[in-house]
DNA sequence: GTCTATATGGTGATAGAC
DNA sequence: GTCTATCACCATATAGAC
């Protein structure tokens, strides 16, 4: 079954707005960051935003929709690599990893809305577009989770609830979101040695082969 | 050097409060926790809290500061444990975890002001408190860090980075008090058998030897 | 100690000028 | 399309009755 990628590009001013709002959300929360600071960190004011967005919820529904699909493509052609899963695993995870370094804000998005979920925080109005949004994170992590699977069957893996496995999984592979702080003058080799570490970490917790990681 | 343990003990009034503040800032995050709420869910008005507390946030640092008491009683005993470092790790960490779920509230909030802490989201009168709190929460972290860095030492565990070593792990450690869902029934056996994997994870992810997890 | 007002400030959202 | 008011609402915090 296709994912509904977006028909709809993103036009620059959209684009502008998603970006300086994924900032204040990551740094603020969702409660705490206000249109007005969003506004400000654009060097504009209100106006603009709700001309484009009817309301604070939907745009942080377009924040978390954009991040999901920034994942659902760095991933994409991984996903359907031919041969043993664990290969295609390391791929996959080394991806996201390094997705979730480069697209932080947008992941932290993401992160707090599957939160807000979770805890049942999200009004009667915002529930239909979270459903959504929520099933594309499910299915994305669905991806994951028939790979590591499949690893296990291979047995290349060894874990014990496939459940389990999978929210630790993620837990690790998406830690970089909080305790990442880039650095100046970082090089790219030194942000995908810091990929390499947590994927190896997550590798080691599902039970898996170390000498796999290259 | 002492850990500042509690030497004022709880009255009733004030943990009853204390536990129907946790509960909400776990549910509504701390901007959106209001004190009204809190009153409500203790069958009050907020004339009860503001007599006991100054401010919303004098409120959150009491449950943060508790919910640290409490991790510290929890693995005191374990961490002076003679012998290798890594049963020793094993015993604080499957402590850790079954207090995640057991405390799963307070945790949560614990979780909120680090994170709060860690993207500047202080206000400069919270800071001192906050910076105490900050401090307990290191050096409880710090008691996992020189384990498992005995642990490497001792050829039990591999790892490249310390630090990064010790945030992986914590948050494999903590992740709990983000899925966890207590079921009805659910007995303290199955609780072990959910702290034992997620202590497998971390021990598979810091390198460690999994015939050790017993 | 706890309650019932109430002051105060901030935030989401709207209306209408430009 | 964006800005400048402005409204309505809610939440923190306080004051004073009981």
């Amino acid at each position: 079954m296709a994912i509904s990628v977006r028909e709809n590009a993103l036009d620059n001013s959209r684009l502008d707005i998603l970006q300086a709002a994924a900032k204040c959300f990551m740094e603020r929360g969702y409660a705490a960051a206000s249109i007005d600071e969003v506004a400000r960190s654009l060097g504009a004011t209100k106006g603009r935003i709700y001309h484009h967005y009817p309301s604070k919820s939907d745009l942080f529904a377009d924040v978390f929709r954009v991040g999901m699909e920034m994942n659902f493509e760095a991933i994409e052609p991984l996903r359907r690599l031919e041969g043993p899963a664990l290969p295609r695993w390391c791929e996959m995870a080394r991806a996201h990893v390094i997705q979730m370094i480069t697209t932080r804000a947008f992941q932290r998005a993401v992160w707090i809305g599957v939160e807000m979920h979770l805890r049942g925080a999200t009004t009667p109005e915002q529930r239909d577009v979270f459903e959504d949004l929520i099933g594309l994170r499910t299915q994305y992590g669905n991806y994951f989770r028939e790979t590591i699977a499949a690893a296990r069957d291979e047995g290349s893996m060894r874990f014990d609830d496939l459940s389990i496995a999978n929210q630790l999984m993620f837990m690790t592979l998406n830690s970089p979101i909080f305790w990442y702080r880039q650095r100046i003058g970082e090089t790219r080799a030194e942000i995908e040695d810091l990929a390499g570490q947590v994927v190896t970490f997550a590798l080691g917790g599902l039970g898996g082969n170390q000498e796999a990681t290259r």
